[in-house]
DNA sequence: TACGTGACCCAGA
DNA sequence: ATCTGGGCCACGT
């Protein structure tokens, strides 16, 4: 049996439109594990350059809490501000604009 | 086997 | 408004 927590996670995150990004908690919700935020995260941080764009994923107050864990700190910003998202000191401001609530697709 | 760690979130003071 | 503490599940050593 895989871990159904990292597809979920993984799935979740490829499925996120351009110009969108989420917060951990909303993918820990819309698996069904609300309170296993930091999972989400971890799962993100071994499947960091995959195929998935965890530079889209930020926490709940809209800063690149992970910035540290990409190839170079400025990679996540630089990604998102090509997205179109304004980011100021590593948050992003339009972030109730770009959120984006992740869905189960098959 | 058990303990520690982690890209977080929520509640209380 | 800010600060502190607790909880959660999975993985690594």
């Amino acid at each position: 049996m895989e871990s159904n927590f990292f597809e979920k996670v993984f799935e979740l995150t490829k499925q996120i439109p351009v110009g969108k990004v989420t917060s951990y908690g909303a993918i820990a919700k819309a698996i069904g594990s609300p309170k296993s935020a930091r999972m989400v995260g971890w799962a993100l941080n071994k499947s960091t350059i995959h195929n998935v764009p965890a530079h889209r994923v930020v926490n709940r107050n809209g800063l690149l809490t992970g910035k540290n864990h990409f190839a170079n700190m400025n990679t996540m910003q630089e990604l998102l501000e090509n997205e179109g998202i304004i980011i100021q000191k590593n948050k992003i401001i339009n972030f109730k604009e770009c959120f984006w609530q992740p869905k189960f697709k098959t």
